[in-house]
This record gives structure tokens, sequence and C-alpha cells, in this order.
RNA sequence: UGUCCUGUGGUGUAAUGGUAGCACAUCGGAUUCUGGUUCCGCUUGCGAGGGUUCGAAUCCUUCCAGGACAACCA
């Protein structure tokens, strides 16, 4: 009996080691009972760009907490501001979240549903006096704003009427008066510490059409204004973002106070923040990734070198592997700088064991068989993948010309070269061991063509083949072979970290060598009957590939998603 | 020089007053029909000082360092 205490106790003992200050809030929350023993949280994009890594960062925090307390999660678009916003941005971001494997159920909102009561709550603190319409200029409300460190002063017209109050506010919303010539603001303290609380602007004029709700406002609210009250709205109990957001969230409590009144106790959401991702070698600022494909730096938001998440999905990037990634870096309230090798290292993990295996020569170079006739041909067996009990397998012709990599021959070759050189034998992977007996050279002395013979006792599977050979290589028959176009991607930057560079413009510190296309690649036939879009191979002893949506049966087109590990060019480079 | 937030190996992250652990990276070695995978091992850390305590990464305090905040963006 007193066993079983201690077990249980150091069950939840364990239990609660293995959150994350979030979730360990969320639990806290849960225990005590407030909101009812409600869990609510929400991902509220602005349909203003395409999501990102660190978005989905937010969005497994969000659905993930939701589903492991077996609470529920919003969608909700803060789609407050129109001059921004499109559905194009709306569907992306609709598809992406459906990608990573969660999904909103019926729970889909939108800011722009509550613009009425948004409305009807501004004009209730003007009646308390508690806003006035400002007549000022940007620049003139800034300049009273004051700086962290010496308080602002009071607008000429923070003492305006109630009456007049509302009848301009009124107007604004009619369309009486142009863009930037009157605000809403907030009476609150313009000697605050918090610059948040110094009469913050919370409604301001934009003539311009809304994507959802057309011509019907002139007036639109702010993200502070909007944030909490939608929260409030729609039950949200927990409402958690990153950490930019912290000086935000006395506001945040202040306003839904106000807007909740005495029922406050009884329920009242809750701002929590983490820190976002950071990754090396990239940038996650929305406002310079469209910079990158407005000048056409990149192809597109789903360029596979762009960090969005389309862009690692054509890349070749699970979903799973992103959300190993994320929950191995963790939620803290530290502002870090993750080493993208986590990132890499999570889809290597994943292709690893999914990925199946095939043959692709990037670089090639014929070898001929000379004992082999030229009018035979055999099908031989491949594994699909080895790292999995009962794997398929799959057909590859082999014959008497077949090309290898390049660099896979060296006709004096270094110290430890497992590879092909003048009199020694080689593995060729699934197939014959093979001896190099001499190469044929061009005017130049550039090797056009390499000579072997093959020992026919030795195919892969045959008693004979259990010699030990040091090099095994991959290779493709040169009349079975397709032709492919291959795109090596690499980082997007040549810098750790481009956004802490404040002496180059961004631009300047992109990665000339990001991207580098092979048009004579030779890839195994079986390829061009079963590659479709988005299909992920291990192009064995490269790299893992994944086929782009650009690729046909005719045009072959696979972009590299990761290399791997390669302890002998490492090696080499010492 | 205001308010708030944050400092744990190279990077990121655990620890909830009780042996500083994990992952990635690095470097060795073993295995291997992928120089991959797998396996084994090494190196490297609590920002600094003071205090409370039998005992402090953890609590208090001073200092140091970094970051956020002054959009009619979210």
């Amino acid at each position: 009996m007193v066993e079983n205490m201690n077990e249980n106790h150091q069950e939840k003992e364990e239990k609660k080691a293995g959150l994350n200050f979030v979730q360990q809030i969320v639990a806290d929350d849960l225990k005590a009972g407030k909101n009812g023993g409600r869990l609510n949280t929400r991902f509220p994009p602005e349909p203003n760009g395409y999501l990102h890594i660190g978005h989905a960062k937010a969005i497994c925090m969000d659905f993930g907490v939701a589903e492991m307390f077996g609470g529920t999660c919003n969608l909700r678009f803060d789609d407050t501001n129109p001059a921004k916003e499109d559905t194009e941005y709306e569907q992306s971001i609709m598809r992406d979240i459906h990608w990573l494997g969660y999904d909103w159920g019926d729970r889909l909102y939108y800011a722009s549903d509550y613009f009425q009561k948004l409305y009807d709550f501004a004009v209730s603190l003007i009646k308390k006096g508690k806003a006035y319409v400002d007549d000022q200029s940007a620049e003139e409300i800034a300049a009273q704003k004051g700086t962290p460190t010496t308080p602002g002063q009071a607008s000429p017209y923070r003492e305006r009427s109630v009456a007049e109050n509302l009848d301009l506010f009124e107007r604004m919303n009619k369309g009486e008066f142009e863009e930037g010539s009157r605000v809403l603001r907030a009476k609150i303290d313009m000697a605050s510490d918090n610059m948040h609380f110094r009469d913050p602007i919370i409604y301001r004029i934009i003539k311009r059409p809304h994507w959802r709700t057309g011509e019907k406002w002139k007036v639109y609210p702010m993200y502070d204004f909007a944030h909490g009250q939608s929260d409030y709205f729609e039950g949200v109990t927990h409402s958690i973002c990153t950490l930019e957001f912290v000086p935000h969230r006395p506001l945040y409590e202040h306003l839904v106070k106000e807007l909740a009144g005495d029922t406050a106790s009884e329920y009242c959401p809750r701002q929590i923040e983490f820190n976002r991702l950071n990754l090396t070698y990239t940038l996650m600022s929305k406002r310079k990734l469209l910079q990158l494909v407005q000048e056409n730096l990149v192809n597109g938001w789903d360029d596979p070198r762009m960090p969005t998440l389309c862009g690692l999905r054509r890349r070749g990037y699970t979903p799973q592997s992103i959300k190993n990634f994320i929950q191995d870096i963790g939620y803290t309230k530290y502002e870090a700088l993750n080493d993208i090798s986590l990132l890499e290292h999570a889809i290597r993990e994943d292709l690893n064991t999914n990925a199946t295996r095939v043959c692709a020569v990037l670089d090639p170079i014929k070898v001929v068989i000379t004992n082999y006739p030229d009018d035979k041909e055999e099908m031989l067996e491949m594994d699909n993948n080895p790292e999995q009990e009962n794997a398929d397998t799959h057909k590859m012709p082999f014959s008497r010309e077949i090309y290898i990599e390049r660099n896979d021959f060296m006709e004096e070759p270094p110290k430890k070269f497992f590879r092909m050189t003048p009199g020694k034998e080689v593995r060729l992977k699934g197939g014959y061991i093979i001896m190099c007996t001499g190469c044929t050279k061009d005017a130049e002395g550039n090797v056009t063509e390499i000579q072997c013979t093959y020992d026919p006792d030795t195919l892969s599977g045959m008693p004979g083949s259990n010699r030990k050979v040091k090099g095994t290589l991959h290779w493709v028959s040169a009349r079975h072979c397709k032709d492919a176009e291959i795109r090596l991607y690499d980082r997007l930057f040549a810098v750790e970290n481009p956004s802490a560079d404040t002496e180059h413009d961004f631009r300047e510190l992109l990665n000339p060598d990001s991207l580098k296309v092979v048009n004579n690649a030779k890839v195994e036939p079986w390829l061009a009957e079963n590659a479709k879009a988005e299909d992920k191979f291990q192009f064995q002893r490269i790299g893992y590939f994944c086929v782009d949506t650009d690729s046909t049966a005719k045009h072959l087109v696979f972009n590299r998603t990761i290399g791997l590990k390669d302890s002998w060019a490492k090696a080499q480079k010492k």
C-alpha cells in the first residue's frame, strides 16, 4: 500500500517534470478549477502572409496543449487590418495547419465577426469617459507619447465631451473623415511606465474594402482592442502567444476586465508568452521573407529554401519531422537561436526510416564491363528500405555499360579511398563485385570512360558475394536509366544569424550557392513510373530527395531535402 | 539609464531545496553490401559576489550581461 502511494506520487512528479512551463500553468489552472475547469486555446494568425516554421511552433503549442489536456483550440483569423489581408493567405494558412495534422473542427472564427461588438464596446467606453477622439496627426500623437523614461503629455482633445466624442466616432465610421485625420484613443495614463497605457489608439480610419466585411466599416479596431476581447467573446481560457506581447499583457487584462465587469471573477482569459523560434542561417521576419519573394531572390513563398511551411513541404520536410524538431527545442522564456542542425537531424531521422532507397547518379561517368555480354541484361532485386523489417523490393536493370559517380573514381587515389581505382575491386550496390582494369582519357587528360571486369559469382544474394570488399558504389544501367533534373538546395543565408547583422542589408547575406541545378543526372528507370510529386526517396550514398511539384514522367525533377552525413568529405576537408 | 523579461557544456533544453541529466553538434572507436544507419566512448556547463539552509541551478540580495517596450502593424 505504501509502495503504491510512492509509485503514484513519483508518477505525478515525473509527469509534471515532463511538462513545459506553459503546460504546467495550464495543468495548475485546470487543477484549481479556473474558468470552470475549461481549457480553450486559439491560434490567431493574421491572413497577411504565409505561415513559417515559427508559426508551426505556435500551432504545436496551441493545438497541442488542447489535445494534451482534452481541451479545444480555435482557429481565429485576426483580420483587423483590411490594408494587408486577403483570402489567398487565409486559404494557405488553413492548408498548412491541416498539413501539420491539426484540425479546428467547427471552431473557425474571424475577428471581423466581432466588429459590431467591438464598436459597441468602444461606444460604451466613450460614454463612460474612458475614450476620446483625437484630431491630431500620427506625428503629433507620437511626439506627445514621451519615451520609456519620460512621461507623455495629454492630447489637447483628451477632455472632449462625451457627446462630441460620440458624434465624431460615429461620423468617422460613416466615412466623413479622411484616413489619418482622427483616431479613437482609450483614456488611461499618459505617465504610465508601460508605453501601451499612454492612451493607446484603439480605432483608426481605413477607407478600403475589407476582404470579408466589404464596405461596411470605415473604422477598424487595433490589435490591442481586438485580441483580448475576441478571446473573451470566444471563451478562450489560455491565450498563448510569443514574448513580444509581454508588455501588452497588462493592457489585455485591463480591457478584458473593462469588458467583463463584475463577471470577470467567473471567467477571464489569460495570456501566456513563450519564446519565438529563431533558426540559424535563415530568417523569420514576414516582412523580409515577403521582400525575398517580391524581388525574385527566391522563387515564391514555396521556394524550397524558404522557412515557410509550404517551402519546407516542397523541400521534402515531413510534418512529423517538424513536430519532432519543435518538441526537441522546447518552449521557454529565453530568446534562443536554435541551430538548424537540429531541424536537419529531425528530417534525416524521419526519412532514414521512411524513405525508399533508389540509385541516382548526379555526375555520371561511364563504366564498361568488358567481360559482360553486350546483348545481356538482368533485373536485379533492390531493397526498398533496410531500416524496415518487411520492406518491399523493386527491380533495377543491369547491363554491360553503367554510370557511376565521377568522384567515385580516382586513378591515383589518396589513402583510405574505398572507391574505384585501377587494380582494385568494389561492389556495385545490389549487384556484382567488379575490378577496375583501366580508363580512357581525352586530350586534356580528363577521364572519359572506365573499364572493368565483373566476377559472375558475386551477385548479391549468391554465396560468392560474401567476400569482403571495402567499397560499395551506387550505379545505374546506361541503357535503361532516365535523365533527371536535380535541384541541390542549401542554406538560404551564408551567415549564422542574418538578423543580427546590422552592417549589411540582409539581402547581401544570402548564400550564393543555395541552389545548384544539375541537368544531366541519371536515375534508375523505376522512378519514372513511381515518382509522384512530394514522394520522398533516399538517393543511396547521396542524400534525401523529394519529387518536385514541377516533375512529370517525361521530365523528372527532384529537390534535395538534405544530404546524407558524409564523414569522407569531412575528412577530406581537413 | 524607467518598466518588464531572460541568463545551465559549442547550440537548445531538463531539474520544481537533495548525485547537474538529455538531444543536437564535435572528436575517437566498433559494426555495416549506403564513408548512411546502428552501437560504444571522450571532451565541454549552473553569469559573478554575498546571504538563508544540514543542503541552493532552484529561495533572498547586490552586481554583470542580453533582450523587449515609445506603428493610425499584428
